[in-house]
DNA sequence: CGATTTCCCTGGCCGC
DNA sequence: TGCGGCCAGGGAAATC
């Protein structure tokens, strides 16, 4: 399930290898959310970045500096990016593994492919910028780790909705890139009830925006957390998943005030909380 | 129009 | 061993 330091640590990892590279080739399963991968074909690529958790591969078409267009990848819950060596023959090139959901040949003989045993990834080739039909791409909020995104900007994104807590801060609107597990590791290290639906005073929002910088930082200097599928573009796993503290913990104990964990479902999310210290 | 619900997917796990 | 049932969950479409 990759969040904002998964995606991250990818971007950093594809990014030296696909600058300057020509897609050559490309295929796309028939499903509305690859079918568009051949559209790459023919394009260089310029800048591989990233917005919340969206890979935003920058293309031109002519050459220049300039993009000319974006493919936008989203990993879903088990997408996995990796680069094939170049084999001998360029029919043997086409991967065979039973979920790669697109793959697109490279000018110095590699290939990257896209694998999402689950497919809930997605991905699109765009104009450049043009994100409108990525509608949660097109209204995401600030990233976490610029300045932009301040206490008072968090305060007034919670303060603008009826919804709780945790799924406000899951909507990508108010901050980008937080998923299920640091959303909960966020609101444990504010001590904040995640099914609080009444705004935050500042101090509150102050220490909710420190807890949500902190956790993506130090997961992102972990390589991520892998507890299923996620893997980083060579195939190893991250390491954030031995420091979670309450994500996948129910049942033990809280390591802040000793009650116990409690796992309940807020918006179809399972969530993991203190009832002990989180208010 | 914002909020809520439904759907998309399949490997892994559980119980019988 | 085999198998049905259930769970995980981000985002977009459908519905309220």
């Amino acid at each position: 399930m990759p969040e904002l330091p998964e995606v991250e640590t990818i971007r950093r990892a594809l990014a030296p290898e696909l600058a300057g590279r020509t897609f050559t080739g490309g295929w796309g399963h028939p499903s509305a959310k690859f079918v568009g991968a051949p559209d790459a074909v023919g394009t260089t690529v310029r800048t591989v970045g990233r917005r919340g958790k969206y890979l935003l591969v920058d293309l031109t078409a002519d050459g220049s500096d300039h993009p000319t267009g974006q493919l936008v990848v989203h990993l879903g819950m088990s997408g996995v990016l990796a680069l094939a060596p170049p084999t001998a023959a360029p029919s043997e090139r086409r991967p065979t593994d039973r979920h790669v959901r697109a793959w697109w040949t490279l000018d110095d003989g590699r290939t990257l492919v896209f694998n999402d045993v689950r497919r809930f990834g997605r991905l699109a080739v765009v104009p450049y910028g043009e994100h409108r039909s990525l509608a949660t791409l097109a209204n995401l909020g600030p990233e976490p780790f610029d300045p932009r995104f301040t206490p008072q900007v968090l305060r007034d994104g919670i303060a603008a909705t009826s919804r709780t807590i945790k799924t406000a801060l899951l909507s990508q609107r108010i901050v980008a890139g937080l998923g299920n597990i640091y959303a909960d590791e966020a609101l444990w290290r504010a001590g904040i009830d995640p099914r609080r639906r009444t705004g935050l005073g500042i101090e509150r929002s102050v220490g909710l925006h420190r807890s949500i910088i902190d956790v993506l930082e130090e997961a992102l200097t972990q390589g991520g957390t892998t507890l299923r599928d996620y893997r980083t573009l060579d195939g190893s796993t991250g390491n954030n998943q031995h420091r979670l503290q309450v994500y996948g913990r129910g049942g033990s104990a809280c390591l802040r005030c000793g009650a116990t964990l409690r796992t309940t479902v807020i918006d179809a999310r399972t969530t993991t909380w203190c009832v002990g210290c989180q208010r």
